[in-house]
DNA sequence: AAAGATATGTTATCATATAACAAAATTACC
DNA sequence: GGTAATTTTGTTATATGATAACATATCTTT
């Protein structure tokens, strides 16, 4: 993917950086420990604003810091706190990372993810949600938890 | 996941034996070869009816036939076959992949997955897809495929 | 039977993710 | 403030999923 064309209705830096406040409060709140690690990688994936791979994630800190290059289980434990705090979301189809929108929701949303430029926008729609209720009932079927990406071009890109 | 437990509704020889029916008269009217490798693993994959990795296809394969073990590009060039041809999906958040039920519609199906047996059930549902397609429009993304997966408990394991 | 096309075999390697244990940092408690 | 307990991070090795590149075999057409 591309680098992200930014629109103007988008103010990267105000969305990144309310983003790191918002997961601030929330760990708070929750009493867990958004260390210096873990707000970095989250940064990083703000930053990025599309899905980013783990092994993306390990060039990106060793570029940003001056550290030395952290190794796989460190980076991956950094991820499993950010999903498990809903910080973040995985994107199955790519096997990458992007940062929630609402963490405070305990969501089903459906992720809009930009095939050329990668933008990624998370979708809370009650419609969706009842449809796919409606679905699993009739066939009697009980939801625990569901994947719904949707692939395709953004506004700025079609 | 357990083994399957199959419910009195579903005929599961049947199952398998009109899915492979209906695998060679598509394979034909479309003019590519469904070979002995080929229709092997989706015999195997609907003999599951619950995801099934490459790896496990591989285990499968040599278990079933005399033969040696095949090697990952050998299972894997079946499976992008069964995949381009519409006769398997992939399941994307379990790496793993399934029978799909109507190879002849362009679908964008939802996979229903059942986390306790694997029983997998393919749903096309228009309500769904007009609440995605209505989602979509709104945020003005053009769509150009997309995974649904839901993952819960199925109508005999709840 | 030969040539061309398609499919499969084989080896090596890349990409993604985790297990197991050691060291360091943080927090809790006295 | 100092020590124990807890949590986090570092490190090494390895599991798991997928593909590249090239060789061999099989099928199709003539």
């Amino acid at each position: 993917m591309n680098k992200i064309k930014l629109n103007a209705a988008h103010d990267h830096d105000a969305c990144i950086r309310s983003a790191l406040t918002r997961a601030e409060s929330l760990c708070q709140k929750r009493g867990v420990r958004l260390t210096r690690l873990r707000k970095k990688i989250l940064e990083l994936i703000w930053q990025s604003h599309s899905p980013l791979g783990a092994y993306d994630l390990m060039d990106l800190l060793q570029a940003s810091s001056d550290r030395e290059r952290v190794a796989p289980p460190t980076v991956y434990r950094s991820l499993d706190f950010l999903l498990e705090n809903d910080l973040i979301h995985k994107v199955h189809s790519l096997n990458a990372f992007v940062g929630c929108n609402n963490p405070l929701h305990k969501h089903s949303d459906a992720l809009f993810i930009c095939s050329n430029c990668g933008f990624t926008d998370e979708v809370h729609s009650a419609t969706i949600q009842q449809a796919i209720n409606l679905s699993a009932s009739q066939n009697r079927f009980s939801v625990k938890s569901q994947v719904l990406e949707v692939l395709g071009l953004c506004e700025n890109c079609r």
